[in-house]
DNA sequence: CTGAAAGCGCTAACAA
DNA sequence: TTGTTAGCGCTTTCAG
């Protein structure tokens, strides 16, 4: 498997033909005779050529692929967020045939934004800096799933503020007074929102929330279950919870079921995320749902525009997300 | 937004020294006066510059990326086993420090090889040409969980044929003479060889296996449902089923327990995969274990050596699977 | 320890 | 319609 280079002056020599006219033939420039085209084609072909991407981009200036930062805390690949950002992207990139270079970074090690044409930032929580330096050098970047105030960058994003209060809204309409809710990890800017938005619904329908119905998650199963085992422990029990994920909510539920507990009748439960899990589980999930996927393929049609060269306005976009009703939740019998 | 492209001349200008200079601290290359050194780290950090990656592999003819080329079949993202290949790929490029490429491809439009170091390929259903063809050029392949016979290409996999023995050995061990399966695409290596071994140890233990006791399913959730559902049809109803995925068998199940049919009392189960939802279910999946994540994690670091230089002898690496005992099987009461 | 100069393989004016 | 030529930004001999 010895390094067998073939260059575009070989396809030239035996097609007998410039390099230049090799050149058009692969960037598909309309300017060459049929004759020669043949030639060319049968050359390539021959010799299975293929041109350098990095002589190409070199002297083009031109790059085809996106980059896609990942935060690499332990776990992400099996957060739902992830992979759907992941399927986003990737299908944007197979639609527009763009390639897609995947960077997993903490912030240290960032991804060297020569290397693609544009960058679409799975959330920014260590990255920040990163994405300073991408747009500091010209190069287009978005971020999902993260609202980001305090510089000028695209974004797109949930209103997870908005979640958390349709969540507490929706509960609240069955009657329930008693709601707990199993928080997602603070730190995040999705946790600490949709706690926020369910905390202000609470406030304004003036139930009350008790320290002790607000359990802090951080989004990983595990963390759902010790919430659960303690929400059974309580003296008031409560009557619904809200989940700050689907995956947490499920969990939830499977501690309540394994305690004899029937969902929806004892506790009703809502999550968040519209996991596709939600239908598999043992009880069909209510959950809000936020669109992730889409997200992440709209970012990347957008940062196409602008590798094309068109200018575009910073895109500052905050969707709505929304209730999807299922059979986890039902009327207080208090 | 414009394109201030700031080149290593730049770098050498304000620090007063050769391009050579710079290039030598980028590089990390010891002969540079300590005193160089700081003026030129000082103008890099000044400047923000960032070597261009693709002139860099141009004039070096190293390439630090290593691409990953997944089929393009619709749900591919919600495979347990893309998920894990991904994992693995992508933990082994974070500590080797190296930049993943993401190639989603149905067979047209191949990954260009001089994009990359290197390539693993998830399966090569589609893509055996692309296989060739960057063999062709030079750069270094490894599939994962293909047992690649007809030419000469590294490769990891599992033993489906033993994995499926594993399976059909475990439930007759437990007493059952009714065994069903439900397999999984059969136009894969691993369905395929999953029911062949599946049935080559039933027939090994004089079990007979009708023709109905053979469910074609092709790892979809959906397959499994409908697979499920005619079983419980079948006139002489199975006390055991093998199901080609987790995913397939955790479908299944929900299906029996709908219909008031008890697991493991009334149908024993097993999965394939050690997918962690097994653990999340109503019961806990006994399954056969494949070592995806670790297949995909060797892969690159067999490839990162290739890259590096070394000569390696090529690698066909095939694994044992290994039986997780859970809580979905039951002796048979026949 | 340092720098000048020759490419790496390709694209993009500019001529012809 | 074609070919010549000058780079793209970097690494790498090879002198010094």
């Amino acid at each position: 498997m010895e390094k067998k280079k073939v260059s575009i002056s070989d396809v030239a020599q035996r097609a007998g033909v410039s390099i230049t006219t090799v050149s058009r033939v692969i960037n598909n420039v309309p300017t060459v005779s049929k004759k020669n085209r043949i030639k060319v084609e049968e050359a390539i072909a021959h010799l299975h050529f293929q041109p350098d991407v990095s002589a190409q981009r070199l002297a083009s200036g031109v790059n085809n692929s996106i980059g896609l930062v990942i935060p690499g805390y332990p776990g992400i690949f099996h957060s739902f967020y992830a992979i759907e950002v992941i399927r986003g992207v990737g299908h944007s990139c197979e639609t527009l045939q763009l390639d897609m270079v995947f960077h997993i970074t903490n912030g240290l090690n960032p991804l060297n934004s020569t290397h693609v044409g544009g960058i679409v930032f799975a959330d920014v929580i260590e990255n920040r800096r990163q994405v300073e330096a991408a747009l500091k050098n010209g190069t287009p970047c978005f971020v999902v799933n993260h609202k980001v105030e305090d510089f000028e960058v695209n974004y797109i994003a949930v209103d997870n503020v908005l979640g958390g209060e349709l969540a507490g809204d929706y509960l609240s309409g069955f009657g329930h007074k008693k709601i707990a809710t199993i928080t997602g990890d603070i730190n995040t800017q999705s946790g600490f929102q949709r706690l926020q938005g369910f905390t202000k619904i609470l406030k304004k329908k003036q139930i009350s929330l008790p320290e002790d119905y607000v359990l802090k998650g951080d989004y990983s199963r595990r963390s759902a279950r010790l919430a659960a085992e303690k929400i059974l422990t309580l003296a008031d029990r409560p009557t619904a919870v809200f989940a700050a994920s689907d995956d947490m909510a499920l969990e939830a539920i499977a501690v309540f079921l394994e305690n004899g507990i029937k969902i929806p009748e004892d506790i009703s439960v809502v999550g968040f995320d519209d996991n596709p899990i939600c239908l598999y589980g043992p009880v069909a999930l209510t959950t809000i749902k936020q669109p992730l996927f889409e997200m992440a393929k709209d970012a990347v049609h957008y940062l196409y525009e602008m590798m094309k060269g068109k200018t575009m306005p910073t895109q500052k976009i905050l969707l709505k997300p929304e209730l999807i009703v299922r059979d986890s939740c039902a009327p207080s019998k208090g």
